[in-house]
DNA sequence: CCCGAAGCAGGAACGCGTTCTACGCCACTA
DNA sequence: TAGTGGCGTAGAACGCGTTCCTGCTTCGGG
């Protein structure tokens, strides 16, 4: 790593703030496993992530931003996941409802990590809007996935809506209003009542 | 007013007290109309009502309680018109959409205000789950007598589905996802597809 | 008649997200 | 070699939600 030639002087540059923006955003998800969306604070981030605060600023526009980017991640992650271990079940429905069990059992391994996350992801600063459509794609597109091979009508409807069922329940369960119980009864009601 | 009974002390003061809290929550919808969740400054809320902060503060515990409060009226007033001309149709389905229809209509008469009430709904604060159930409740009962008189599977079912996408499709709305033509469609699309 | 409690006014103070200022370091280029 | 622009550090400063303090008034009970 230090013996680089000197060709390699700017990449080495772009490593070394490569290196820093995986700090910050394992500073913040660390912060956030701890303690939630409150015990990431921007000051403790930077501090964590051995960076100056203005640093951090001009990677990550607002804090929303950061623990967005941090949820892209683990989003992309579950949907590896998913591909690599397809959902077992013969209907669409017992398919989706395997995804929505495993996918409930990761989020309610950290429950203060995911109640971070999906707090960023409702939060009402338009300017993340890009970011919220990356993940509701890819939650889509595990929801694709998962019920293809069926005889449904409105396929794209159906994906849609169980998106929103999932986008809601989580924030009801963020907000205090869900146990995982009830979160996981009310995805798998929403799967039966929309696939064969 | 001014000449009342000796008995009637108390309640000349209660009656001060309430006026007081009407005046903080008109305050508070006057602003959110005006400029949305952010324009609703504490201190601006405190100086129209003409109260101090600490008055609001003791009657709301927090922000997002005032504005759920505010919330809960407009709910209740939507409930009401609902009651008071039923919505139209054979189906459930065609109901349904009529009163999502009228309903969507009312809440983008006034986008900034609405904005900030379903922002205050979103918030993640489990102290204010009480205030979001009542709303909630609300919707679904909004929900149910549309869809009544259908011979419909599982009805408490399909109403918490339907109030889940509500609920998704305008917090989409107010991040910025989602205009009110793309509301109005997704909304009646899941109602086309719990119902007959 | 006096007392304590409750409600309110006015305003300072605190916490945290965000912005701004001042400066240093290093690769590039005329 | 001097200058320039990008990225970084350190830390002060600002805005707004929230809390706290100090003093005033009104009401109900000994």
């Amino acid at each position: 790593m230090t013996g680089a030639a000197p060709s390699d002087a700017r990449s080495e540059r772009d490593l070394e703030t490569a290196a820093r923006r995986d700090r910050m955003v394992d500073a913040a998800v660390e912060l956030a496993a701890a303690g939630g969306y409150d015990s990431v604070q921007m000051r403790d981030v930077a501090a964590r992530a051995e960076v100056a605060l203005g640093t951090l600023y001009r990677h990550f526009p607002s804090k929303d931003h950061l623990l967005l980017e941090a949820l892209t991640e683990q989003a992309a992650a579950l949907r590896d996941r998913m591909a690599q271990r397809p959902p077992e079940g013969a209907a669409p429905a017992d398919r989706m409802a395997d995804v929505l069990r495993r996918a409930t059992r990761a989020l309610a391994r950290r429950p203060d990590l995911t109640a971070a996350l999906v707090t960023a992801l409702t939060s009402p600063e338009p300017d993340t809007a890009p970011h919220k459509h990356a993940v509701e794609a890819v939650l889509r597109s595990i929801i694709t996935t998962a019920i293809d091979g069926g005889d449904i009508a409105d396929p794209d409807g159906v994906v849609r809506i169980l998106g929103y069922v999932w986008l809601a329940v989580l924030s009801a369960w963020v907000g205090g209003t869900l146990n995982t119980d009830q979160m996981a009864e009310d995805l798998t009601s929403a799967a039966r009542l929309l696939l064969p």
